[in-house]
DNA sequence: TCTAAATGATTAATATATTAATAGAGTGCC
DNA sequence: GGCACTCTATTAATATATTAATCATTTAGA
């Protein structure tokens, strides 16, 4: 049946989850000056000596008009830099500076420590089908089920 | 192991899963002139005939600074009402408008019929795995494991 | 070559989130 | 009765999300 309860609806699931699990780590970012999405950025940059916007906005899921501001802040920061391709002048490269390399392993313990005791909080297969049911939803991204619009009318 | 991977990580799944799954809601509604936390609201109103804005804020999961917003505007589309509460002065009921319940019963079924058909991409059992692991998570609210500050320091 | 289409970052306008502070109203206690 | 405390909605300031539009650049094709 359609009508279920809204609580309980995926998508009301899926913000109190975050809702649950979140603040814990906001609050270790805010310690440090950061948003989570600056740290998002960060985190990403740790495993990219340079990326491009584009791919900095898939890998933090931070949509595009948002991360320019996001990127703006940390510029001004001193913690990331921004540099124009030379190949294809649309795109732009973003880098961490020694000082956001530096902030990145200072923050990283307390996050990790963090999520290690909220995965601890849970039972380990419970954990695992949790994830794993995750990725079967996020694999239904919306580019994957548009059906051609001719088709329905 | 601490470090794994940041795409893999339960925030960052979380996330990915709503901008997998909201999309054809918030199309659903924009076509209707809604926002998504309007809907929110006018769902909520659907079951209480009249509500606490409180528990209206804990019901939509839309933090109270937001909800204010977010009810002022209803208001002045003529979807709502507030009153305040004549025994506790410092409380405000909101509650639909004949035109608000109108285009809940209007928009509702478009809702209902796009949830459906996201349920149906997915097997039932990995479904309530996951409903089931979410809850879980939902369980673990800020305040459950907020351990009194002067034990640690 | 020159133009139409496509692509990438950005701006714009509005709505919402986050965090802290405030103002008004009730409550308990002396 | 007054005072400290608590509770509720709201405001304030800043950051981010959403959607559409823009601007510069590149690419494809006639």
């Amino acid at each position: 049946m359609a009508t279920q309860s809204f609580s309980r609806s995926l998508p009301m699931l899926l913000y109190r989850a975050l809702d649950a699990v979140m603040p814990r780590f906001r609050k270790i970012f805010n310690e440090f000056g950061l948003t989570e999405q600056q740290w998002r950025v960060l985190r990403v940059l740790w495993e990219h000596d340079e990326i491009a916007f584009r791919e900095l906005s898939d890998n933090t899921l931070i949509p595009a008009p948002s991360l320019v501001g996001v990127v703006d802040r940390l510029t001004k920061q001193g913690l990331v830099d921004r540099r124009r391709s030379t190949e294809d002048r649309r795109n732009v490269f973003v880098r961490a500076t020694n000082e956001g390399s530096a902030l990145h392993r200072t923050v990283r313990p307390h996050v990790d420590k963090a999520y290690v005791e909220m995965r601890e909080s849970i039972d380990t297969d419970d954990w695992r089908e949790l994830i794993e049911g995750l990725e079967r939803i996020a694999a239904l991204s919306p580019e994957t089920t548009i059906v051609d619009k001719a088709e329905n009318e």
